[in-house]
RNA sequence: GGUCCCGUAGCUCAGUAGGAUAGAGCACGAGAUUCCUAAUCUCGGGGUCGCAGGUUCGAAUCCUGCCGGGAUCACCA
């Protein structure tokens, strides 16, 4: 249960009776009153703005309206007090018995608690990763596949109906040059000498088992055919290759599709779906022969001023018409990804979210609009662009080279720190922020990495609660007795603190999911392992505060059932982060 | 030149749908601890929220203009 959903609805209602009395009007608008934890916990648990919001309406001054709200809101049964304060705000404290109420229901739903039902079951398209199946995932991909993985997690976590999806550009002029890359193994696997690669074609070392496949398929039949003859079938087979290692690369990460969408399926099978999208384009008039004012400033070399068969984007709030047909005659891609997001819509997904990266910024707009155009506005797409990763080592920046084919892959990122800190850090920083990635800071064991202070933070509970069944034995509490433990007896400051930042995470589950914004369940993690650990940490100084204490049983089974409601909601937590709640560390 | 993103403590970054005295970690400074449940702990200083206007009861947050950094700019993916 969100907390603050449960007393704005109570104040809400203390609103309406307002209403029924004639202090405030019948059309009162309330949609600006917000009920919210304060920023300061001096003020209390929960904070309302709503008299200083309606003072106007009900022509009064604002603190007037405020203690009304307030006598009445104090008569309520969680309520401990209420005061109004500053310009009119209303700060409510809670009972400790409310704090206490909650804790059972988090022992009670375990990493249940905080699952919503914000999304009513809303059907929602992620596509995330997307990357062009002409060789391994490099570290540039990591990023946008993590937090397009951590999205959907998030997004079904708050009771949307998800579906993952990778689009697989094998349409495109890139996969004819692996093709012609492959080939070129192909022709080595038969003992050909082929020397240095040529330049536009792909050099990496991972074609080489596709030659040798090709070999075993086709012998040497394929040697001394027209490259239109040889290419349809070798690009078929390389992308597959590159795509069978792309999916193990995203295993490795621990990153879901539910659906690999193929470009080419959009135009093969006798069946033109961006024809006929353009074609249903041009019937709205949204598709004309005309002709691009040249780029502003610096103009390319090769511009050459030409009629072309452009999109009406402008209609929709891009900056100019974009054009669907190549030079050549072939589509653009901007042309087939209308398609694929018609596709989309056609096929139940209204609300859709794509995950690029921050080069394809400038694609947002025309991307955007041409999703109004197809859906007669009913479709909503939001894009999340996430910033470049800059890999350091100790502080000094990893060098790559793309000529050389000399770039760090995924893998072996993953390899080298693991699949966990990996999906942590590329969580803990807003996706439009650049991210410092340290391989020698990911890695360390200390509570200045925060992917180790989390899960240590779980890993801690779970030996508290080992310790605790080898001490107390048979006295050791069942679910039944946890969920029975006498909370009353959990008074202190720091393990209300606790309790309250619990109570928090269904609100900012919503919220997390609301904004598209998974990184925020990773600082709450880290601000709820720092709770713990503070705790953990006065247990020192104060053997009173200990978890475990031999000399009252009932006040241990409520101080473990506490902390293992942490755990559940750490866990939760690092679930939808995609990352292990580990039981010990390493 | 156009468009988009960013600008918050010395550094790296959070900052809730417009709320009150703007937070955390690192670094710095001062103490505590050699005990223990597993990899120390406590406290402290530190800010023109890039600049200037505007909107209003109230702005780091919304709007406009400027400054600085990044991405991108017919046809490629």
């Amino acid at each position: 249960m969100n907390l603050f959903a449960h007393f704005s609805d109570l104040i809400k209602a203390e609103l309406a009776v307002l209403v029924q009395e004639g202090v405030l009007a019948v059309d009162t608008d309330f949609s600006r009153v917000a009920v919210e934890p304060p920023r300061d916990v001096s003020h209390g648990d929960i904070s309302t703005n709503a008299a200083m919001v309606l003072a106007k309406a009900a022509r009064m001054k604002p603190r007037d309206l405020a203690q009304m709200l307030a006598g009445r809101l104090e008569r309520q049964a969680d309520i401990a007090s209420v005061e109004v304060a500053g310009p009119g705000f209303i700060n409510i404290r809670l009972s400790n018995a409310f704090w206490h109420k909650i804790l059972q229901i988090i022992v009670k739903e375990k990493r249940d608690f905080g699952r919503s039902n914000l999304g009513r079951g809303v059907r929602v398209n992620v596509e995330y990763v997307s990357a062009n199946p002409t060789g391994p995932m490099h570290v540039g991909h990591c990023r946008g596949a993590v937090f397009g993985d951590a999205l959907a997690n998030l997004l079904e976590f708050a009771g949307f109906d998800v579906c993952r999806e990778y689009y697989i550009n094998d349409a495109g002029a890139q996969v004819d040059v692996l093709a012609r890359s492959a080939y070129l193994r192909y022709r080595e696997a038969l003992g050909e000498e082929i020397g240095e690669v040529p330049a536009g074609l792909y050099p990496g070392d991972y074609l080489k088992p596709v030659g040798v496949l090709l070999k075993e398929k086709f012998g040497a039949a394929l040697r001394d055919k027209e490259e239109a003859e040889w290419l349809p079938p070798v690009r078929i087979i390389a992308i597959d290759a590159m795509m069978a290692m792309i999916r193990e690369d995203l295993a490795a990460l621990n990153v879901r599709h539910d659906v690999f969408f193929s470009e080419r399926s959009l135009i093969s099978g006798g069946n033109d779906e961006i024809a006929a999208l353009i074609e249903q384009l041009r019937a709205n008039d949204l598709v004309y022969e005309g002709r691009l004012e040249p780029p502003k400033g610096r103009l390319p070399e090769d511009w050459e001023d030409r009629e072309q068969t452009l999109f009406r984007a402008t209609r929709f709030g891009d900056d100019t018409d974009r054009p669907l047909l190549k030079s050549d005659g072939g589509y653009t891609y901007f042309a087939s990804d209308i398609a694929y997001h018609a596709d989309k819509y056609a096929r139940g997904f209204a609300r859709m979210i794509d995950v690029w990266g921050a080069d394809h910024g400038g694609y947002v707009k025309r991307m955007q609009s041409a999703v109004k155009a197809v859906t007669n506005g009913e479709g909503e797409l939001d894009v999340k662009l996430c910033q470049l990763v800059r890999l350091l080592r100790g502080g000094v920046p990893v060098k790559m080279s793309k000529r050389s084919g000399e770039f760090v892959t995924l893998r072996d990122v993953v390899q080298e720190v693991g699949r966990d800190p990996v999906r942590f850090m590329m969580l803990y920083r807003k996706n439009d922020a650049p991210l410092d990635f340290d391989f020698a800071k990911v890695t360390e064991q200390s509570r200045d990495n925060p992917v180790f202070y989390v899960q240590y933070a779980h890993a801690r509970i779970c030996s508290v609660l080992h310790k605790a069944r080898d001490e107390l034995g048979a006295d050791m509490p069942c679910d039944a007795a946890l969920e029975a433990a006498a909370f009353a007896k959990l008074a202190d400051g720091s393990e209300l603190a606790l309790i309250k930042r619990m109570a928090q995470w269904p609100r900012l589950v919503e919220q997390a999911a609301m904004h598209h914004e998974p990184h925020r369940i990773a600082f709450f993690l880290y601000d709820l392992a720092s709770d713990f650990h503070g705790l953990w940490n006065r247990g020192k100084e104060s053997p009173d505060l200990r978890f475990i204490r031999a000399d009252d049983i009932k006040l241990t089974v409520a101080r473990l059932a506490m902390i293992g409601s942490a755990a559940s909601i750490l866990a939760a937590g690092l679930d939808v982060l995609g990352v292990e709640a580990v039981e010990e560390m390493r």
